[in-house]
DNA sequence: AAAGCAATTCGAATCGATTCGAATTATGAC
DNA sequence: GTCATAATTCGAATCGATTCGAATTGCTTT
């Protein structure tokens, strides 16, 4: 067997009778090149299966023609849709993926940022697993662009795209609250990570709109497993005073809790409503079909992808900062069938809410 | 906004006042550096915040430390659950992952390998869309190492690694015939991918011992999307002769199939039995609950980057082929609720079948 | 046919590391 | 204190591209 040795420029030329520079012209298009030499250029590559070595290129021109993407879980059905709105942008740019998982682990992102710095990246795009500015200092010290996605950490001033997280807890707790729930729990999934703080935010904002307390035994926060979701149902649900609806802000989480459910012959959604976050081929199969939050998860992927590639080219020209809004994209509130109107006598004496519109 | 520039080897020998050589072994314990001048060196790259420069380390030996990963449909919960166990073995033995997407595409498949081939990665670790060997032939006429998971194209040499998938097969008809079908459906997938061919042979198989024919009309094939099972789901349903029993090869279709179940008001599993592949974290949570033969899909990926390290180092020591068996990992048959004997009448004549183990 | 100018082509430096053989310093024996 | 030997240290070449300024070639024009 023997060793791999693929062909260089050096051999390209050689066979072409050019110089390496005549032949490196001819694949950038950087210089003319004579349609004669053009075409021994091109047969000698041809002949000998020729593809330019990305590394060396990497290194001259200081572009390496790939980004970083860190994701805190995989397994995630949300990320997977990201990422492939990830892959599809950057395929289409001609950059390649780098990928990282930091499986929840600020240490391990700590690892897996620093690879991706040594590795030069020409850009990073970032779903953090914890909102201190360590992760933030790492790629911002070394003025590498980097876009945050779904997850920001709190000061970033870099480019920063999610869903409009607020709005969504808005418009969900909306919905509870005109099918007539007064008491409504929520399950709020790790408070230091900004998508739950906003559509927890958006949470309050709609009771305090509709004049309802938030209680402090309906307000359960935790890790983001289906175990915490689990916990945490079966505890609400043997409270002496049961809400009638429940309002979850992390898919696995929401998983844990329509097991709990049907653990506790729950009836939902005539006993108890839920609503919860993000879709999944499969949520329309679940008992009952779920009402969900969907996030544009592919759209965040692909938009967050232009925006990286864009500020790669923005500090390649040197121009100074620009926009430090995050762009937010809309939710859309998908009712299904785990969300209805409260058992009998507990309904009915605030059917519709007045608000104003966002 | 001042450019990036990393500090370079250079900047610490400077600051350390030594060759670049000596820091160069500092940093790689290649050669003995006296006590004194280590500590020199260390200040310096602390001092400065130095790391390598990966891109110029990899030109120079050669070795980029990168492992490129394709997978056919990143949206498909099964390869995300590989995709941690890659990445975990990966980041283990300090290698990164180039990820690419190949959306069941051949085209982009191509393109994507052709992208890891000019980046010079390490290491291929394939799960390819289609069982032509053009892929094989791109990857293995240069000599770069590869493995092959979970789909193997047909007269491939190189390591491979999947479920063995006959026996999965196997073990999931033969719970059916236990339970007393006879009237069997199969929901066949791509009949040129490997993994539904290897099912469906110990689907056969498990027919034949049990001396039942394959019914043409009850033989169904067709593409991995959820549609793909709905529409045969309730072509199956409107059958006069209509089976008790439908073993799927593939979860998206299993998800479209149990959507027609659940529209065309057929009791699952009173009236037809369902089992499928593949376990996410809310099979659980269907109604009714699903029976899947469960993939070691962690463990798939984790094992299957170890082979392929290994593979990289082997053909570092030029020591020529290994054994050309491919790795089969087995399956579990995870019996929930979606699996009955057939409705009264249809059963009985034949509940215990004789047969050997495997 | 020679000169002038534009269009090509090429040589050599460079990117930031690794690595080998040569040069330098340190150690130990006598 | 010398010399042989071992232990460090270093200079320079190298990996495979890109790129700039210099050199060469090809056309026009007179």
């Amino acid at each position: 067997m023997r060793r791999r040795k693929s062909c260089t420029i050096q051999d390209v030329a050689r066979l072409a009778t050019v110089s390496v520079a005549t032949v490196s012209a001819v694949i950038n298009g950087t210089v003319p090149v004579s349609p004669a030499r053009t075409k021994r250029v091109r047969d000698a590559m041809e002949a000998l299966d020729y593809h330019p070595d990305h590394v060396a290129r990497s290194l001259k021109t200081g572009k390496t023609q790939a980004i970083g993407m860190v994701v805190p879980d995989v397994t995630n059905p949300f990320y997977p849709e990201v990422i492939r709105g990830v892959e599809q942008a950057a395929e289409r740019a001609g950059y390649s993926i780098i990928f990282c998982n930091s499986n929840e682990d600020p240490e391990q992102e700590r690892r897996g940022l620093q690879t991706l710095i040594a590795r030069r990246v020409d850009g990073a795009l970032i779903a953090c697993c914890d909102n201190t500015s360590t992760t933030y200092d790492l790629v911002m010290r070394r003025n590498i662009p980097a876009v945050f996605l779904d997850r920001i950490p709190a000061g970033v001033n870099a480019p920063r795209i999610s869903t409009d997280n607020f709005k969504a807890g808005l418009v969900a707790t909306r919905h509870l609250l005109e099918l007539g729930h007064e008491r409504i729990a929520v399950v709020a999934g790790r408070m230091n990570l900004s998508p739950h703080v906003d559509r927890i935010e958006g949470f309050r904002k709609a009771m305090q709109e509709a004049g309802l307390p938030v209680k402090d035994e309906y307000f359960c926060t935790g890790s983001l497993s289906s175990d915490t979701g689990y916990v945490i149902g079966k505890r609400l649900l043997e409270l002496e005073c049961r809400p009638t609806a429940i309002f979850c802000t992390n898919n696995k989480t929401l998983l844990g809790l329509v097991r709990a459910l049907g653990e506790s012959q729950v009836k939902c959604p005539e006993e108890v409503s839920i609503l919860g976050f993000d879709d999944f081929a499969w949520t329309e199969n679940f008992h009952p079909k779920l009402t969900t939050i969907v996030q544009p998860a592919h759209e965040l992927g692909r938009r967050g992808t232009e925006m990286l590639i864009q500020e790669i080219k923005r500090q390649e020209g040197d121009v100074g900062p620009v926009s430090s809004e995050p762009i937010l994209l809309e939710a859309q509130l998908c009712i299904r069938q785990s969300t209805a109107p409260p058992p009998n006598g507990e309904a009915g004496l605030r059917t519709q809410v007045g608000y104003s519109t966002v």
